[in-house]
DNA sequence: CTGAAAGCGCTAACAA
DNA sequence: TTGTTAGCGCTTTCAG
């Protein structure tokens, strides 16, 4: 006996109803949904017709149990304070969702706490951004030999195609412009330096200082945790020292913004008596007074290279060698620093 | 005979290992992963130990197929320019993502392009975060009979969970504020009223100043597409006026924050020249050198409740009368408004 | 309390 | 080219 079927209840279009409506089989159904070229015209047409008619959709679960695939990617960022709050985040999440719209990919947020245990039973592939103490959830997921790719993240030591930012070219780039601008003593508002990103770029710092042969000063540096808060504290700090930084590199936007509020409150003036340059290009740098120059990430273009990647991994028969690169970050010049008056 | 597996290929552990292992059948381990209290004791656990052993994580395809049950929550944002540099969004995500994380639900982002049909097939359950320009998608949706819940949005005249922030009262409340400290000319810089909320913040604008018997005076009104760069040239002209406002009412912190900065940038002072009230209660309207008083939206709340009220629908056997609520939104007093000097 | 077996809707050999 | 059929891994009757 053939198939039986719960005819009674309201399921919804199977297969097997557009089979049964076009006059074929479902292996011929099926080969019209995907695309298979062994599939007579007027089969075909037909079939064609009994899915406009029936608005038939295929049941993705079906599919997925079948073929042992999943399109569903996931999105993993670490839920660390203010992660939310963040410029970075959104740009990622923008960029991945974009693509993954564009590439038939189901995204999937995985706004995890670091050290829960990843849930990617069923899922296809994995987007770690950024790697914060959660190290352990991308050496469990490439164990299962799910898909991975990690970006924001350059990881050296684990078998994973990385795509990162070249924070430290970067940074040096920004340093490096002030210097051009006559400028010696030149401070820096440091992000969290537990993420890599913040890291790197204080590590660009220090470099371009030293390529310059400005000896590295510690008074001249300020840790924080990326927040508008700190960046203010550490810019009160700052304009209060007694032989003041004539410059400033900012580790990110919305701290640089904070820094330029606070050195207009104190009724100095951006750039004639601070140069800051910032790093994101965050478009809110624009919208003050004061445009502000600044480092751009290529942040959307990273994580939609990173659907790309996964995706190919996704569907590749055999794995090749996992690619690590990084995108460079482009120094952008606007308004917010200006040439030392006094020749040195 | 009984059912034949492919042992060869490494396929993932399925429930027959585990039931090999326990020395049970599967329809025992299936009760036992779906908490059925009507497996023997000895049982139990002889399943859980072999599910333990080989970390046995059951097929979600498999089940959601053998069910016809999906855990999945799409979360549908429209892709409107600019969302997504907007706290909002990121709140909402936020919101919606920690309760799906706790109550095992998989979110799923729909960053849609307001005109294409949504692609919903497998999806649980929906909520739409605002309903600008895509009701279409709505109807849609709802026709399927997948659970809808709209959040950020009353919707009357469709048959649909809302949840939406009651910006009118919230609106009111802030003008209602400035009244109190003596203002009467108060201005309102609007956010792009394609959205409710935006039209509901000034419709609360226009009836605060009528209960208090103030004159509407279209010239204060400034509309804008809720951007930073808009927000910058209404407050230009605002301050240009011959006989300007002492207060305004920004109907978003971010504007707010550009519209304090541009008066500051003038010479003049906040809150002595000029009162501000924000709405949103944006973190970063907490930096600046004069803390913004502003109308707090339980954002998060809000998408945590769309959770919660999906979640039973998704579950509940037959439907019940939807609810359609208000939350209310709180004025946050801080320090950007002042009384008004000279009595009127 | 337990297990056999019939699906869930689709894909992929294999045969025709 | 097309159709038959055996799974994919799980849930859910229905007997026992």
């Amino acid at each position: 006996m053939t198939r039986t079927r719960n005819l009674a209840a309201n399921r919804a279009i199977s297969i097997e109803d557009v089979a049964k409506l076009a006059g074929v089989s479902i292996t011929t159904v099926s080969r019209v949904i995907n695309k298979m070229n062994t599939v007579k015209e007027k089969n075909r047409v037909r079939v064609m017709n009994a899915v406009k008619e029936l608005k038939f959709q295929p049941s993705i679960f079906a599919q997925r149990l079948a073929t042992g695939k999943s399109n569903v990617v996931a999105l993993v960022v670490p839920r660390y304070e203010g992660v939310f709050y963040s410029f970075y985040v959104l740009e990622l999440i923008r960029g991945v969702g974009t693509l993954c719209d564009a590439l038939k990919l189901d995204l999937l947020l995985h706004l995890t706490d670091t050290r829960a245990p990843l849930n990617i039973k069923g899922v296809g592939g994995i987007i770690f951004a950024d790697i914060i103490g959660n190290r352990h959830q991308l050496e469990e997921a490439l164990q299962t030999k799910i898909p991975c790719v990690v970006i924001n993240n350059y990881i050296e030591d684990l078998d994973v195609p990385c795509i990162a930012i070249d924070n430290a070219v970067g940074a040096e780039n920004a340093v490096n412009y002030l210097v051009s601008l006559g400028h010696r003593k030149i401070a820096h508002i440091a992000g969290d330096t537990v993420t890599q990103a913040a890291a790197q770029r204080f590590e660009g710092y220090k470099s371009a200082l030293a390529k310059n042969k400005i000896p590295f000063n510690e008074k001249l540096v300020f840790k924080t945790d990326y927040s508008r808060g700190q960046a203010r504290q550490a810019a009160e700090k700052l304009i209060k020292m007694p032989d003041p930084a004539t410059a400033v590199f900012v580790a990110s936007d919305a701290m640089a913004l904070e820094v330029m509020a606070v050195v207009r409150e104190a009724g100095k003036n951006i750039p004639n008596d601070l140069s800051v340059v910032g790093f994101d290009d965050n478009p809110s740098g624009l919208y003050g007074p004061v445009a502000l120059t600044t480092v751009r990430q290529p942040l959307i273009k990273m994580a939609e290279e990173s659907v790309k990647e996964l995706n190919q991994l996704m569907n590749a028969k055999k794995k090749s060698a996992f690619k690590k690169i990084f995108l460079p970050a482009e120094l952008v010049i606007r308004e917010s620093c200006k040439a030392l008056q006094a020749p040195r």
